[in-house]
DNA sequence: ATGGCTAAGATGCTTAGA
């Protein structure tokens, strides 16, 4: 089976690349971020006609999660909890059974800056989604997930380590925050024996994609039975260079019968 | 890239992304 994930940069900005990419990839699962849509409001009868289910967690104009499924889904669970500095708690974490798999589809807060009180947000974020994945590990169904992580794990995974020099998402604090919910037992797919991690994102400024100029902050996390079913993980970058395309592309992982 | 794109909410701007 196919499980993606995609930040799509509005769900309904991008629904006609969307439904054309369901069409043509046909992944069992795909794991959506930054919806950037309003509870009640997502374009679900669209996506129900390519033959996917839908369980979205809406919140407005930022933010917003959302799993589709053509191999049922069940148990949808919401979260996670936590306060963003403004008070509100965003829309950000969204799990639910799909045939084989426990899923969960993640928006990880992006930071601003270092030392802002959104980087200490995202850092407790972090905190939070690892105890929440030691939960769903102890369920002890075949595991996956993925999304925005808005980290990129190793210097290797951005264009220029230099000009990342004290930024977001190369922070030691970043990556120990990411090394912990790796440690409750997940293994980075792309990382699997045979596969080679591939940028996910591309600024849309001054021809980023053109120019190969990419970070890999979208990641697929699979419990130890998903990792050793992995056959292939691919990101797919013809979605990134559509027209009115998401800043990231969709990333694929194949998995052999559960 | 210090921001020279994009999206959304209410507009001809602001906030946010990373």
């Amino acid at each position: 089976m196919l499980i993606s994930t995609w930040n799509v940069n509005s769900i309904q900005a991008r629904l006609p690349l969307v439904i054309e990419w369901l069409e043509r990839r046909r992944p069992e699962v795909l794991l959506v971020q930054e919806t950037k849509c309003a509870p009640g409001a997502f374009p679900t009868a669209e996506v129900e006609g390519a033959g996917y289910r839908v369980a979205d967690h809406g919140e407005g104009r930022w933010n917003g999660v959302a799993v589709l499924s053509r191999v049922g889904l069940g148990r949808v669970d919401l979260g996670l909890d936590l306060a963003a500095p403004d008070g509100r708690v965003e829309a950000r974490y969204l799990a639910a059974d799909c045939g084989p798999l426990r899923v969960a589809t993640v928006y990880v807060p992006n930071g601003r800056e270092l030392g802002h009180p959104y980087f200490a947000y995202k850092l407790a974020f972090l905190e939070e989604l690892r105890e929440r994945v030691s939960q769903e590990l102890a369920g002890r169904r075949p595991f996956v997930l993925g999304g925005d992580f808005n980290v990129a794990p190793q210097d290797s995974d951005v264009f220029d380590p230099a000009a990342f020099a004290g930024q977001t998402h190369v922070s030691p604090e970043e990556r120990g925050a990411l090394g912990a919910v790796l440690g409750t037992g997940l293994v980075d797919l792309a990382h699997q024996p045979g596969q080679t991690p591939a940028y996910t994102y591309w600024d849309y400024r001054q021809g980023f994609f053109r120019r190969g100029l990419g970070m890999r902050i979208d990641l697929l996390l699979g419990s130890p039975e998903v990792a050793r079913a992995t056959t292939a993980v691919e990101v797919d970058r013809s979605a990134r260079g559509a027209p009115r395309p998401s800043d990231h592309a969709p990333l694929t992982a194949t998995l052999a019968e559960l």
